[in-house]
DNA sequence: AGAATGGATAGGCATTTCCTATGGGACTGT
DNA sequence: ACAGTCCCATAGGAAATGCCTATCCATTCT
């Protein structure tokens, strides 16, 4: 039994006739009486009595025809339904961010994203990069606004930039580099470190940026946050790398841009490669990069 | 879109995989992806996201999927309602029968039949033949139980025998004729007859059998009913004739059977040819034949 | 790294649907 | 009563479509 069978059964019962279905569904009458036989056939009984030149719908046929139209009416109601799903701009959009970008740079993008599309509620996950990317893997995240590039090899995910931040040392006031325009990271070869705790991909950046600078730091503390970090060099225990959303003014601390090369952090939007977006997705990327466009300067630099 | 469209859609969500849904469905895993392909394709939206060698519903999949499903568990039921309407004995029948018929031959047989069929109603139209066959023509009434042959030229309709009865000389009891074993209606020629009103077929068969004897008969009284007919013929007003089914026991009144050749009324069971009968109709229509066959002596004779 | 798994693609075969042309039965009008 | 018309059924051929096997490519497992 087909679709088109049961379109043909139904106009041909409406119209009272194959050759004025014909017309109305442009095909020809053989193919109305084609396929009618065979929908006969299958259902194993007439649908239609053929008398003199007049056709009539069996007992059997009106007790089939509610259900064809229905049958048809929810097919259309389901095509539909797609159509209206693929265009609206509603459901829901689950977020992921790693926590040395989370408290700095979403909020403000969530306030103005969710007066626009206010059917759209958002989830925001913040967790560090790999377990992100495994939420990712499993679906229960669309999209993930992590540093890039990502370590991960092949194709598997799909990232689109955002900004790329310069690196700050943050020194104690009374640091003797504190009043410098900026300075280099071989200049703080023998400071103590304070650093984000292992798993943070912070971490990596900065660490690989004192490797580029031929640069072992004395690593004397740890934490999960950058405030803590900042209280820290306020009391003169050590210095620090900041990205640039994470300066705050702090009575104790001098931030210095490191003037090496590539001290900087690039911040992206991640997707799952080959993984289909739905409308409010979309768009939530699309706001993410948009209004980065506009105001690139003012992080990035 | 397709039924088997949705039924590999449905199979694929199920199973998880092309690969997996193929051996289920007993179809090679390459006809799964051209027709997802091409149910996509007319959808204008993704059904379902390919990520690595896995594959999973996309948001507008999964919204998909329930009405998928619906649409093939509806065109099961459709069939099977099909299937069960076909062969139940369920239903009604519209029978038809003239009067000169109806009070004489129908009753029993209607109860016998309810009784074996309970489920069954069945409604009985009393109307003289043209309107029975109209209203066959028009699909009011199913099956009619008329004098036969039917004059409509043509193969409009199918009749089925069921008896043949022999018609009798309603004679005043005092009448000269009255004491004889039979007689013809020759001898009747000077009489005064009473007859039904014209519309009535047995008039027509009455006034033939007459023709054919050479009798014009002198018509002195119209009725619509044999019993009028018959207490007048207690009266002495007149003779008439009576088809055997209508012979009732009457003080004043004798019947004669009568000799002349053709003198019988056949009476058979008359559908619309090409019209389908349910299976209730088709049981009526075995009911009467069948209950005939077993007691046609005393009826026709 | 090699093998295995899973989906996409290509090309050919078989089925099926559709068309035009034609047949046959039944109604209509002269 | 007759030809003409209307309508559905049938026949045969052309086009489309679904399905298959073989193969490719990427991912995943050993």
């Amino acid at each position: 039994m087909e679709f088109h069978q049961l379109r043909y059964f139904c106009a041909i019962a409406d119209s009272g006739g194959f050759s004025r279905a014909a017309r109305l569904t442009h095909v020809s009458q053989p193919s109305l009486s084609q396929q009618i036989h065979k929908l006969e056939e299958e259902l194993g009984a007439q649908l239609f009595d053929r008398i003199g030149r007049t056709v009539r719908l069996t007992e059997l046929g009106r007790a089939f025809l509610p259900r064809a139209r229905a049958l048809l009416s929810d097919l259309e109601a389901a095509r539909s339904a797609v159509a209206e799903g693929s265009t609206s701009i509603t459901g829901s959009v689950c977020v992921g961010v790693i926590p040395t970008i989370a408290p700095y740079f979403l909020p403000p993008l969530l306030a103005t994203f969710s007066r626009k599309y206010p059917q759209a509620p958002v989830t925001v996950v913040e967790e560090i990069t790999p377990l992100l990317l495994e939420r990712m893997r499993s679906g229960a995240i669309d999209i993930a606004v992590v540093a890039v590039p990502l370590q991960t090899r092949g194709h598997e995910f799909q990232s689109f930039p955002l900004i790329e931040e310069k690196l700050y040392a943050a020194l104690p006031r009374q640091h003797a580099l504190a009043k410098r325009r900026s300075l280099t990271l071989g200049e703080l070869h023998d400071e103590p470190f304070l650093l984000l705790r292992d798993g943070h991909c912070f971490r990596e950046t900065a660490v690989a940026a004192c490797k580029r600078a031929r640069v072992q730091p004395k690593i004397i503390f740890e934490s999960g946050q950058f405030s803590s970090i900042l209280s820290m060099v306020c009391s003169g225990l050590g210095v620090s790398i900041i990205p640039a959303m994470a300066l705050e003014k702090r009575n104790g601390c001098q931030f210095v841009p490191l003037a090496d090369g590539r001290a900087t952090r690039a911040i992206g939007a991640v997707t799952l490669n080959g993984r289909s977006l739905s409308r409010v997705q979309q768009a939530f990327l699309t706001h993410l990069t948009a209004k980065l466009a506009s105001k690139p300067t003012r992080l990035a630099r």
